[in-house]
DNA sequence: GTCTATAGTTGGATAGAC
DNA sequence: GTCTATCCAACTATAGAC
């Protein structure tokens, strides 16, 4: 646990304040409890992190990747379109369900970040990373279902995030997971009535297409 | 400012935390910044609530009320389903869109009562007021348009809960306003989507209904 | 690079004069 | 009921020995 490069103590220490502010919150997450949980002595953290915030910024950085990334990577093949989309969204919630401590921890940074101007970058990084997600996600399952959105991908993404959002929000404060699986299902049922068949080189099918025009 | 009995007293401390908390967020409200915005000293507040929790409490109980209770009680009166469900929204979010301090310390009191269970209860009062609010805000909807929701009002509720969520969450992360007006028109279009006429009396008007068994 | 020790703040809570 | 004064705990940050 000596003399590390610098580098790769910054890692261990973005990962035991992920940890600590998992599990007991943004509050609990000060510099010392991060220390503690890494095993370090205080000093350390000053040494490779130049206050507080920094820290926070990049622990904050590093917990978005993880709970974006991991959920959105696999996808189902070709099939029906509504079973694709119900079936992405089970993926997307079991990646959600499993990680409540990370979820509640996103939204402290969130309400933190917009409060406090030197970590400001935090939800602004937020908000693109979960938007560029978004839009990946919405890609892929076009291209898997060989569909087509009616609306702007732009403004199918930020419909995205704001439902994961709400259902996110509202499953922590009732931690129901029955109902929050039954909001996705009405949310599956919005995707579909967003999308219209296209061939699988991507051209659309003028029988089938509810709308030529849009 | 001097010799109030204990209940006045204590509605104006309350009133000066909102203040102070909505201006400069949940970390800022500390005891001593609630003395100082309500003038008095320090001991006050103390002789006035427990200590500060019992003060948050009741700020986030007060707070609560005040941002559900002013939007939802006018609405507009007969006419089209589509245009009276839209203008409901709009009024929505007039009252949300002129409050941002307002809604970004109920989220932060929302994550704040997760993870603090000495004041566990807030959440589960904004859970409460928030469905209840929104059961009121689809009843009287569903009066004054003269139509019935295909979903039961509990299911109803808590997705008009989660989707006012997700656009407020998003418009505080991105101050976009003309983004969440456009989530709110698509939102619109969900809850026409799931009313189906009935007649001025709430009898069900079979040749128009879509589904006639719900 | 890592440690201990400590300076300097801030904030919750209480005691006691008035 | 209200004020001032004070205690005590916890935290950020730095200095300096090793």
């Amino acid at each position: 646990m000596k003399r590390l490069p610098i580098a790769e103590r910054r890692e261990q220490l973005v990962e035991a304040a992920i940890a600590v502010a998992s599990r007991e919150g943004i509050d609990a997450a000060t510099v010392r409890a991060v220390a503690a949980e890494a095993g370090v002595s205080l000093g350390v953290v000053h040494y490779c992190f130049q206050d507080k915030d920094e820290l926070l910024s990049a622990m904050a950085h590093e917990i978005t990747r993880q709970n974006l990334s991991q959920s959105l990577l696999e996808m189902p093949v070709h099939g029906e379109p509504d079973v694709i989309i119900e079936r992405a969204l089970d993926l997307l919630w079991g990646g959600i369900s499993a990680t409540r401590g990370s979820q509640l921890l996103s939204y402290e940074l969130t309400t933190y970040s917009m409060r406090h101007v030197e970590v400001r970058q935090v939800s602004v990084n937020q908000y693109l990373v979960s938007h560029e997600a978004a839009s990946q996600f919405l890609e892929t399952l076009a291209r898997s279902a060989s569909i087509a959105w009616t609306l702007p991908i732009e403004t199918m993404a930020r419909l995205v995030v704001m439902m994961t959002d709400g259902v996110v929000l509202a499953w922590l404060a009732d931690g129901d997971d029955a109902a929050a699986r039954e909001n996705l299902r009405v949310f599956a049922e919005f995707l579909s009535g967003h999308a219209r068949p296209v061939g699988a080189d991507g051209v659309a099918l003028p029988t089938r297409a509810r709308d030529a025009s849009a």
